[in-house]
DNA sequence: TTGTACGCGTTATCAT
DNA sequence: ATGATAACGCGTACAA
């Protein structure tokens, strides 16, 4: 079924048929009536490949995100995903890794399949060594590119993000106010955003002391859910002979592995450690005691980010760079 | 950049450029390298439009899920998508909610959109009314229709699933042969796979029972993350009298909200109580005690999904119907 | 208000 | 082995 059979059976010329497509006025009501009828008669809808081809656009935006299955970068997936479609657009999904090869692949898969804009999902895209944000830049010449969790200036780039910095720093400073004396800062990424929140971290920590300690910024290279692994960390830490009452974490699932940590050293938490974990997520229900953490408004971010999306592309004015506060959730770890 | 520059720079007609793209054979070496060659200088690739105008085909995958930040749907997006791209193929993402219509309407959208085939996530997509998979059934006239754990007799539909009966039977079993008494059966769905599970558990029980008692079938109405909820849910069932001493879930985050449950009611799991899972999740490892749970071997459907998929896609036959068995992973909650 | 005709960038069929 | 050209289905400028 094609627009010439629709304009043939309705006895009418195929850009009337269009015209009706696409809401144009010129068209009079009881023609209008006759092609709207033909076209519900026959469940008509037209080729999204002509209409692609004609304007050079197929109401599409491309998501870019290292790995669906995190259950924080899911959860910016699903409420990007849900807001465009709200606005008419759909989505075409590409899970990157974390290598930048791939990721330069599946940027530039993205804009020779003609999406009408990028969403890059989490700060793992943006690399500390700028130079390596070249494919970031050059494909901002193509279309507009959102950047989720990241923060780069650059002309056509649009940025929402969480002030992590200050987030982790405040998280810090709470700890401390509530007379923990030795706080550790465990990590296991060197993203953008796991950058911010180490300085935030680094900052509250010079607030109060004259040096910062390396030996207090712990990185974590295990896998996202090797909860066992951080707890053995943890466990050699300690024997080492580093002592902490408090651990500030980039992510629940770390968190969650210190708490596992606590059991086995047989540590009282909140008494005898604190914990806080980052992103809020159902991981700080389900575990045992529940896990203060700090939430970072992701579904605030993702419907700011399609909205302005969403003005980018309808060629409206928007802000390049939004940020959000975070917000500590107290439960029960500290 | 288009096939008629290419062309003219190379010096060949553009019928010559198509066929170097497209590995014709009927093209000599030193045209071909020159060719190639200047595609290579300008960076140049075809555009998709036009070659989908002309092939009824964008090498693209529709993938429909309810919800895809649910921890289970979101690993198999991620599985499928993943394994999809390593064929060459994209992905064109869907979250449709758990509603009927919201469904019908994603499933037309993509065979608009002309994507070559559809993936739907998740057994929630077939209804327990036959009359109400019609949709599925008209869509498989487009199309090849492809369902993950779900069991649906149609030409052009194939079905990759878990057997959730057999799984839910043998972890109830289990249970009764470790002196386990009163068990309980815990879920929050209807759907196909849910429906199943259940059953499998009344085979268990009257394997060794005269008649079941529904009391033990208990319903969780609520949202996904309500952990406290389910918790608050089993608090009431005990106060009115209800004893059982293990529980079968049907999803690893109700089995969370048991743990919750056996906490406030001081009671001691394994000891008291005996908690198994379903999904083999990470939350599992982050709860404490760790809980036992089944695993539906995931990431194996998916990739025979994908598998099965592309060949339907190259034109080979496939068999119209997979199972994998399922498999208890016995942690600390048993 | 309505219709005609061209352009969009491919692939494929037919000549040569 | 290579080139010319129709076809794919739409939007739209222009004509009527």
């Amino acid at each position: 079924m094609t627009i010439y059979d629709i304009s043939q059976k309705a006895g009418v010329s195929i850009a009337t048929v269009s015209r009706v497509l696409n809401g144009n006025t010129n068209v009079s009501e009881k023609t209008r009536k006759k092609v709207l009828d033909v076209i519900e008669k026959y469940d008509y809808a037209p080729n999204v490949f002509a209409r692609g081809l004609g304007l050079d656009s197929m109401n599409c935006v491309g998501i870019l995100c290292a790995d669906s299955s995190d259950i924080y970068l899911a959860k910016a997936v699903y409420y990007i995903e849900q807001g465009l479609r709200a606005y008419g657009y759909n989505s075409l999904l590409s899970c990157t890794g974390y290598d930048l090869e791939n990721r330069k692949k599946s940027l530039s898969m993205m804009l020779n399949q003609r999406v009408d804009c990028v969403i890059l999902v989490g700060s793992s895209y943006l690399e500390q060594d700028d130079s390596n944000n070249a494919y970031i830049r050059e494909a901002s010449v193509k279309m507009p590119v959102m950047l989720l969790n990241a923060d780069f200036d650059c002309e056509n780039v649009y940025c929402v993000l969480c002030d992590d910095f200050k987030s982790t720093m405040d998280a810090t400073l709470w700890l401390m106010e509530h007379k923990r004396k030795k706080i550790l800062y465990l990590y296991n990424s060197t993203s953008y955003s796991a950058i911010r929140k180490l300085s935030g971290f680094r900052s509250a920590i010079l607030m109060k002391e004259q040096t910062l300690d390396k030996n207090y910024e712990l990185y974590f290279p295990g896998s996202r859910d090797d909860i066992d692994g951080v707890r053995d960390l943890l466990l050699e830490t300690r024997k080492k002979g580093l002592e902490f009452d408090a651990v500030v974490c980039a992510d629940d699932s770390l968190a969650s592995g210190v708490i596992k940590y606590a059991k086995a050293a047989k540590l009282s938490i909140p008494k005898d450690l604190s914990v806080i974990g980052y992103n809020n997520s159902i991981l700080t229900i389900t575990c045992e005691p529940e896990l203060s953490s700090v939430d970072n408004h992701l579904q605030d971010q993702c419907e700011q980010l399609v909205k302005s999306c969403v003005q980018i592309l309808r060629g409206e004015e928007t802000p390049r760079k939004i940020i959000f506060s975070g917000e500590l959730i107290e439960r029960s770890t500290t």
